[in-house]
DNA sequence: CAGCCTCGCTAAACTGATTTAGCAGAGCAT
DNA sequence: ATGCTCTGCTAAATCAGTTTAGCGAGGCTG
């Protein structure tokens, strides 16, 4: 693999000219005098031996190595990391950068590992993410470089992306006043620690500040808020029957993730009630199991694709510190019509 | 990030010795007759100075980057890969090894990006990664190196890591005759493409094989053979309606994926019939899906995080060509019981 | 006492690129 | 004829390690 490759040696001394000439022509240099003769030989040489300049002769050099290191908590793990990686990778692709990955799974002596092999490789830049939107703490050793924070902020003033959980919010409370629900909206996922807390959530807080604000403009509040302890489908299911033992039954349900909506689904089944017909589902997430559900479920999608995308171009191209939001582009699909009776 | 580190030289200064004494004591080479007293100093600044060797400087020399590509047509992309990865990844630090992340996506102009950008990197060694457990083409350029393929095989004698299927057909088809079923054990999600076509799917044939060898040791065969298109669950709702129309109704569903096995749980719930009262199920792959399904879904586990560790294992100390399967643990939960009346 | 070996260590070459400093020749003005 | 500038190009240093070849001192042998 790799073996006798041509270097810019053989190419300089194919087009009969100095590796300094090479070099010049084949980094695009400006203001350098060669000839366009020169410039031509020294091209076709490259080209005839399929010379490929080796990344770490360049980067001892230059201390540019064209790599990206993508640092998470335990992002890599879960189900929707691919969509942050891939984002990150087409990204990374389109700007010749490679992308080397890590996790510190939350263990500090892990995440020592990877700030080490990151220095040690001396990567152009950081993305640190994180698995649930949240406040984190960057460790220090890599604020010498580039940094951007995916899904994530932090005190220092780094470029961060995160998902627009507020609008995300407003459009889905909008949605279901545009449908004509009011007065018997109900919330499940609500949960003092995600919402308090900013480092394990800024999500939670965000989605509620979004559906709250939009539906007290309309003059409309909540008519129950659901507790869950955690986001999972089995809290979704205790919370809905929960829900159905009081006296009026909501018009719509709001579910602060698709997990708890699909928990939700599973009680109203058992209760036989019918979707949108009896109640109005709606979710955040876009969870692949969204479109599983029967009737699938309308749901704000979290863009992970887009934001893995930009924090790449955060990295390599940008300058801002301002925190960078990106839509959640809103799935509308079958499960939420007008209120019943 | 990364400036001012102490070099090479610098320890050597310190301990008042030359560069390749230092070299050779903080590489533990044998057979050099440094004095203890050397060995001492050498350790002694480069603790102090918090060196770290600069791993372009070495690589170019050596020609090894402590780094392992981890290639795949979609796998990053997927809910699976992560099992795949994080097993890769825990392995490769174990080893002092980092992971280099590119996906080809299927398209070729990608995968020619990766196995330059892999190339001019010089890793140690690539995993070459399928989403679905299939035959595959490895690229000749990438053959001059150590190649482990993770669920996958090829026409080359590489070493390959592959999921155990066939035996956890069997071990699906043992419970079941364990539990009392014999003759109406129904399957679903046969699919001819994915049967016969092995650059298409290898797990389907080897999990059929392990159902019907093991049933017919037993003189059992399956009573109905549902074909889906795809594994998707909305193929296994409409099978398992068409099933329920037939004269006889099952007594255990066997779905080739847990996919397969939600729509097919979506459907029984919307007949009225319960799990595993009226119907037990039992499926393949332990998606999360499994454990949020009520009641939770018997099902023979992919083993992602083993077999990614196993594919870095084999690339770096390894020296096998025989595939290497890795089990699949069953997962037995509630929804496999006794055959009803 | 010469010759040889072992011990403990080092100088210098080498990896493959980038970059700095500068050289030879031509053209032009004085 | 001399000095100057501009053009087109190159030699050599540099990055930070690893590795090869070998050196000087001391001890042992014959």
């Amino acid at each position: 693999m790799g073996r006798d490759r041509a270097t810019l040696a053989d190419v300089a001394e194919r087009a009969g000219l100095s590796k300094t000439a090479a070099s010049m022509v084949l980094n695009g240099r400006e203001g350098t005098r060669l000839s366009a003769e020169a410039h031509q030989r020294v091209f076709a040489a490259a080209e005839e031996l399929g010379y490929r300049p080796n990344v770490a002769a360049r980067s001892l050099r230059t201390r540019k190595t064209a790599t990206i290191a993508f640092v998470s908590d335990i992002v890599a793990t879960t189900r929707f990391a691919g969509g942050l990686i891939r984002g990150a990778l087409d990204a990374a692709r389109e700007r010749d950068h490679v992308l080397l990955i890590t996790e510190t799974q939350g263990d500090a002596a892990f995440e020592q590992y990877a700030i080490d092999a990151i220095l040690d490789r001396q990567v152009d830049g950081v993305i640190y993410a994180a698995m649930a939107t949240r406040r984190l703490a960057v460790p220090p050793a890599i604020l010498g470089g580039r940094v951007v924070l995916l899904n994530a902020t932090s005190a220092e003033p780094l470029p961060s992306v995160l998902p627009d959980d507020e609008r995300a919010g407003a459009r889905i409370a909008e949605t279901l006043l545009a449908h004509g629900h009011r007065d018997r909206i109900a919330l499940i996922g609500r949960n003092r620690q995600k919402e308090r807390d900013p480092e394990i959530s800024l999500a939670a807080a965000a989605r509620l500040r979004g559906i709250r604000g939009t539906l007290a403009d309309a003059g409309v509040t909540l008519s129950t808020e659901g507790f869950c302890p955690e986001w999972q489908p089995e809290h979704g299911y205790t919370a809905t029957r929960a829900l159905l033992r009081r006296p009026t039954r909501p018009s719509a349900i709001i579910c602060m993730n698709d997990r708890l909506a699909f928990g939700a689904y599973q009680a109203l089944g058992e209760a036989g009630l019918s979707i949108p017909g009896d109640i109005s589902m709606i979710s955040f997430d876009d969870d692949p199991i969204a479109t599983w559900l029967r009737p699938k479920l309308s749901t704000a999608a979290l863009p992970h694709e887009q934001m893995g995308r930009r924090a790449v171009e955060l990295l390599v191209d940008g300058d801002t510190h301002e925190p960078s939001y990106v839509p959640m582009p809103l799935r509308r699909r079958r499960s939420v019509g007008a209120p019943a009776g």
